[in-house]
DNA sequence: TAATAATGTTAACAGCGTAAACATAGTATA
DNA sequence: TATACTATGTTTACGCTGTTAACATTATTA
């Protein structure tokens, strides 16, 4: 048995994002973590210098590959119409909620603070990055001012719908019309499409 | 000094209110709030079976609130039309996740689920229901199909948007254009307006 | 008045994040 | 090659946490 893992980091970092997506951030213990890599309780702090910074890992790479989902919807080479491939990226944005919805919620939760890791910060600014581009293309020659009410209004509007499918609100109106979910799975594009 | 208290519960609930938004729902400790409440640190059990249980209530108040100040910014008292009402609606719920924003974020957290608190549940479905309301009257005759887009389309919006005020995601369009923040507090009327 | 229920306290448990002291392995320098 | 140094692991220990069990006091009810 080797005394030195090697790539501790890395196994650390798969380890907790596979712990957090299975349990939640809220049941991710630094202990854990370090079992699931077969590894002593504080062998993480050679690599962390707190549980936050190992978290706001995890979440750098929740936002990475929200990026790439987003940038493969959106991709030329599907040779779509702009608009298609702005749905197709509001589609991506709400499968990759639903699916990683755990990790979603790390990534969306205040028990990290954005401002203490740059990186972090840049990941999820490139993951806005790519509606900022489709919707450019979409709208050529728009104005910067419009452009960045479009960019808030439909970001708020993506992460407030992952958010409403797991607050599991059921007023009258979603019962008689559908809930929030089946608005999503019937006709989304034509929901997304209508607040254009 | 007496040893009973009489009114712990309640108390134990408004201390729990107080530390959560002074210092964030990750941060409050049970004995933090019994200590609040000049009590010893089981005392909690008596009157809730698990802190969960405990931070359910202090949702639940968070809800309630959120309903009385939507209901106010919507009372036809005010005799102005449906759709200034509706817009003064939309200020009242940013206002209140701003101002209130660790009780919001504890409203919103996976941390308590809700499936479990059927109590909470209601008061969550009571502020949406506000919504509905005033978009009836909007829209009178409106479809139920088309009303349930609707209500789902803003509240997932002003829910973004709250959420999108923390994130602090600033790419370079926010720089140029105005940040959410701004958006907001130079004319989110208009801005609410536009989608409707 | 006596029994019982409600509501408080104290003591103890395991699990947590973290720091300090120590051990081992890999690397650079003499 | 021998030696010092650095990187990376372990062990131990600390105080804080949620929760349970055993006990104490007060309120209620028969």
């Amino acid at each position: 048995m080797k005394y030195h893992h090697g790539n501790l980091k890395e196994e650390l970092i798969s380890s907790a994002c596979k712990i957090c997506e299975a349990s939640g951030h809220d049941h991710m213990s630094l202990r854990s973590i370090a079992k699931e890599a077969s590894v002593s309780q504080t062998a993480p702090y050679r690599h962390f210098k707190t549980k936050e910074c190992l978290l706001a890992e995890v979440s750098k790479r929740g936002f990475e590959e929200l990026t790439e989902r987003l940038r493969a919807a959106t991709s030329e080479e599907s040779k779509a119409t702009a608009k298609d491939r702005f749905l197709e990226m509001g589609l991506a944005y709400l499968e990759f909620g639903l699916e990683k919805r755990k990790t979603y919620d790390l990534m969306h939760s205040p028990v990290i603070d954005k401002v203490e890791f740059p990186e972090l910060l840049d990941a999820a600014t490139g993951a806005f990055e790519e509606l900022v581009q489709i919707l450019k293309e979409l709208f050529p020659g728009i104005s910067e001012e419009s452009l960045g009410k479009k960019c808030i209004k439909f970001w708020a509007m993506m992460h407030g719908l992952v958010g409403l499918l797991d607050m599991k609100i059921e007023p009258e109106i979603d019962t008689n019309a559908g809930s929030a979910m089946s608005v999503v799975k019937d006709d989304f594009r034509s929901f997304l499409e209508e607040s254009l």
